[in-house]
DNA sequence: TGAAACTGAATGAATCATCATTCATAGAAA
DNA sequence: TTTCTATGAATGATGATTCATTCAGTTTCA
């Protein structure tokens, strides 16, 4: 079994890309078959490696799941904070979120599905999560709703946790939609698309 | 045809109580534990009767997972069709979709819990329930939002399938939400605040 | 009327396949 | 040699499903 290390970055390099190998894989087979359905060995098998190595690196399979959550999710709270400092209107703000929203997990087919598939698949991941990054990225969208209602550019009879939700939850469904699809089509434009109705209302004036 | 356990005692009646029950019980089941985490030893105990019993009346412990979401699902169905024969203008009716979706699952929750968490649960599940059941709700939605946009209700610069799939979000987030918080409010009202948003929008005019 | 034979629902212990996890061993690097 | 990582066969637990058996109720017939 030649285990030759294509450069010679040292032992820390490896431990990361062995890391980085097998959460790629488990987000693929968990995509493809489900968490439960999914055996350590297949993800084994599709990084490469024993058996036996997962558990060099994983404390368990329950704990790869994890993980693929908590560095998915951490990046993109980070990356959204990070995109959001250049915006003081909220009504901008809250579009670059839905696009980025949608950008980041139309980019990610595999990460798509275990986001929206095997996340809601057990209370107690969701309960996890919720706690975790979900309950905070719903924060972002409140406190940006509460700040277009200061500024005078969003309705103040509304409450903005509803707000917030009702945003999340249309995206949701624009990416849980385009996941079933079977022809597949670009889904960060729908943004647009969801923004046009969240901000008008379907009626007619 | 009529169906005979309705009227008599017999062993149909008995034959239908039984699979009731241990549908109940599933459901039940489910809801705490998850699909996977739950055992048809669990089921049997919580239906009071024997593991083998189980067997009887269903093929498998997947069999019992799709009669829950088929029954309901068709349940809810035909009870919106029925519903909504009586209105005329678009608005109105969907309100009272959206009404009914929230009163439905909030009346039950361990129904709401299955359908909000298992049935994400699998891909598999997912796509069978999207073949059946869920196309043909989302339709109904749909064809209602066209009908508003005819009648001149609805803005004609909006994809009738989209506005669909966000009330449809929006209204399934709401309930997802409901279920995932420790302190229990009423979920029905919430349409309104829904629908306040997806007919007006955010905007201040 | 009663009891023997019959029926099919219900039981739950036993089966058996399926993995997650472990660990004795091998190999590479230092 | 020593100390890593990596291996993959073996282990042990789990839990869906089966099936030989029991049991309650019916029917048959003297």
């Amino acid at each position: 079994m030649p285990k030759i290390n294509s450069s010679s970055v040292g032992v820390r390099a490896v431990v990361t890309d062995k890391r980085e190998a097998i959460l790629r894989a488990a987000t693929k087979v968990f995509a493809g078959k489900g968490y439960f359905n999914s055996k350590v060995a297949d993800i084994a098998k599709e990084a490469g490696i024993a058996d036996g190595t997962v558990y060099l690196y994983f404390k368990s399979k329950d704990e790869i799941l994890h993980s693929i959550f908590d560095r998915a999710m951490a990046e993109f709270i980070e990356e959204g904070k990070r995109e959001l400092k250049d915006f003081d209107n909220a009504k901008d703000k809250l579009r670059r979120i839905s696009q980025l929203h949608l950008e980041r997990l139309g980019a990610d087919r595999e990460m798509a599905i275990v986001f929206q598939v095997e996340l809601r698949g057990s209370t107690k991941f969701m309960e996890a999560f919720s706690a975790a990054g979900f309950a905070e990225y719903l924060d972002i969208i409140r406190k940006t709703i509460e700040e277009g209602q200061t500024q005078g550019v969003f309705r103040k009879d509304l409450h903005p946790i509803t707000c917030a939700k009702i945003l999340y939850g249309a995206l949701d469904e624009m990416v849980t939609n385009w996941i079933l699809s079977k022809n597949s089509y670009p889904l960060a434009p729908m943004a647009d698309e969801v923004l046009k109705i969240f901000f008008g209302g379907v009626l007619e004036k």
